[in-house]
DNA sequence: ACAACAATCCGAAACGTTTTGGATCATAAC
DNA sequence: GTTATGATCCAAAACGTTTCGGATTGTTGT
């Protein structure tokens, strides 16, 4: 492997100024400079990362903190839509990314900001780790530059990104209204989750706004599982067969009340409408295909990253970032005749 | 940042001493190591992974080079679920994972070569590039070490990890057959992917096997992608409407020749049957649910990150590792009458 | 002729580790 | 009493880079 120090004897000049000319000081003839990336070129030269991050105490390298990069949360191609987003920036802007994961069978025994120290990098992306994960508070006090996507937590070194989920609930809650449904339900995620609290807040307000009576018990948590959500739609149909349609807080959990309505015998949409959120692919291909709150994954990944790398590089306005959601109507709701 | 310089001074001996406790040797007096253990621990110690891969000449880091880490990729999660194995043996071992990818916007100016250098990646594992990319080459040709996903390349350096992907072909085709079916199609991926040439192999051989004539012009190429499959199966049948089934050699090419078959009226399984290869999350929530070959995925990233480790600390037997592919039967291959 | 200045170069220190090749000392063997 | 042995420690070099503070020229202005 070759070094600028063998660049250096074969140009006949000192280590110092291979340096300086590969990272284009002024201070170098124009003609040694050339010599110098003709050597270098010819030697086949890649500079050692190591040994810069090492002296410049920074490594171009940013964390990716996610939680559940398991087999089953394929299903749910939020993570990887995320980490594309992020190394969509980070490689335009030539930084690298490694992965974290706090899934391993045998659970990691080094903390979060061990890694990232450990693995100096640069700063850290959060991504689907829940409100109450003890390693939150862990990197967010640490002084390591981070941003949480979809936890609203800002300081000197943090920042988020996010969509606005109230009005995003809202806007699926109000297209059920508008489709004449009158008696909804919720199927929430779980108690640490912000998204929860913010797509049931905007549920609660949907409802207030028509007029409608906010029924406590008609909302169950389905804690973002399929299975879950189904047998908590069973239960709730049974319960209360008057209800005409379901606001789901995930486009997962939306497809297990499909299934639990259907297990009664009944028919989506037109005994009863699900809406979902998130617009995950399973969303367009299902029978009937999901109507649901779209976020732009790719994007908040890409966004993280960027406001990231702009904290690091001290060229950031500001610490926040919210996107934008669309309502997307498909077959699971439909007009209610009568 | 405290370092190991900071431990000695509090503990009043070297940084050689230091370093040694810490790692374990035996020329350190228990007493010792425990006090400087103590000290680490209550000052915080992280060691600096660069210093010490500078000075060891390893990083402990494999890099994952995909290609096709898009948005679009998310509906075929084959790339992520070989990730997510990857990522899990790799936190095992407590080594790291960065990501390299190809599809940035900009093209990305460096080879793979050099940013394997760069990064002072150990190994490296490929996943999805085809074997036309002039970049496969060059990794191989390097000398860093390097595992590839369904490439049969073999050397020194570089080992593979596949399915027995004939064998994979047969099984469906066998299937098919078994059904009733005597007049199958074949919707292929490219020319230039190790796992087309196998499967379109297992496909004729199964073909002859039952004595069934081997139509040439039955063979179409789909690219891997829904929408080219589905124009593909389109013509297909409109020009030989005694095709009964259809072997496609990905699961996302089978959705667009179910398309295609209601598009003309033709009801799947009945009028036509379809199976698939991977068996992603699609196949099972499509309608009808798609019949397939299912790979393990998971295992892929898992056994490839397995096998390129030992490579490094040598210890591998072998530098190949061939997994098992199973047949999944569901909605769209059905018993043929008459 | 001399000072001032710009252009171009370089030596050496620094970053935080690991490792080599001893040094020191006490104990055991002769 | 001397020597060998083992236990415990350490100084210094090395890894490949960046950068600080100057050194060496040649040119310009007076």
């Amino acid at each position: 492997m070759t070094t600028i120090k063998d660049i250096a004897k074969a140009a006949g000049v000192s280590i110092t100024t291979v340096s300086r000319a590969l990272n284009g000081y002024s201070d170098v003839n124009e003609k040694t400079r050339q010599k110098i990336m003709d050597i270098a070129k010819q030697l086949n030269y890649s500079p050692n990362t190591l040994a810069r991050g090492l002296v410049m105490n920074k490594s171009k390298t940013i964390g990716l903190l996610v939680s559940g990069l398991t087999r089953e949360s394929a299903k749910d191609n939020f993570t990887f839509e995320v980490l594309a987003g992020v190394n969509e920036y980070v490689s335009e802007v030539d930084y690298d990314m490694v992965l974290f994961s706090t899934t391993s069978t045998k659970q990691r025994e080094k903390t979060y900001t061990q890694l990232c120290r450990e693995r100096r990098v640069d700063g850290a992306i959060l991504q689907g780790i829940r409100t109450d994960d003890p390693y939150l508070h862990e990197v967010v006090e640490s002084e390591i530059p981070c941003v949480l996507i979809d936890i609203p937590i800002e300081s000197k070194t943090v920042g988020y990104v996010t969509t606005d989920n109230v009005l995003g609930a809202k806007k699926a809650v109000r297209h059920l209204i508008e489709l004449g449904h009158k008696r909804i339900a919720m199927i929430n995620g779980y108690e640490y989750a912000f998204v929860s609290e913010q797509r049931v807040k905007g549920f609660k307000e949907a409802l207030i706004e028509a007029g409608l009576p906010v029924r406590e018990y008609w909302i169950a948590n389905g804690a973002f599982r399929e299975e879950i959500a189904e047998r908590e739609a069973l239960r709730l149909l049974q319960q209360y067969p008057e209800i005409t349609a379901f606001f789901c807080a995930s486009d997962l959990m939306a497809l297990g009340v499909i299934k639990a309505v259907k297990q009664l015998g009944k028919r989506v949409p037109d005994d009863v409408a699900v809406i979902g959120y998130d617009d995950i692919i399973l969303a367009s291909y299902s029978s009937p295909a999901l109507s649901t709150i779209a976020q732009d994954k790719f994007a908040m990944g890409y966004e993280a990253a960027k406001l990231l790398i702009d904290m690091l590089e001290g060229n950031a306005q500001s610490h926040v970032k919210i996107l934008e959601t669309e309502l997307k109507i498909r077959g699971s709701t439909v007009k209610k005749d009568g």
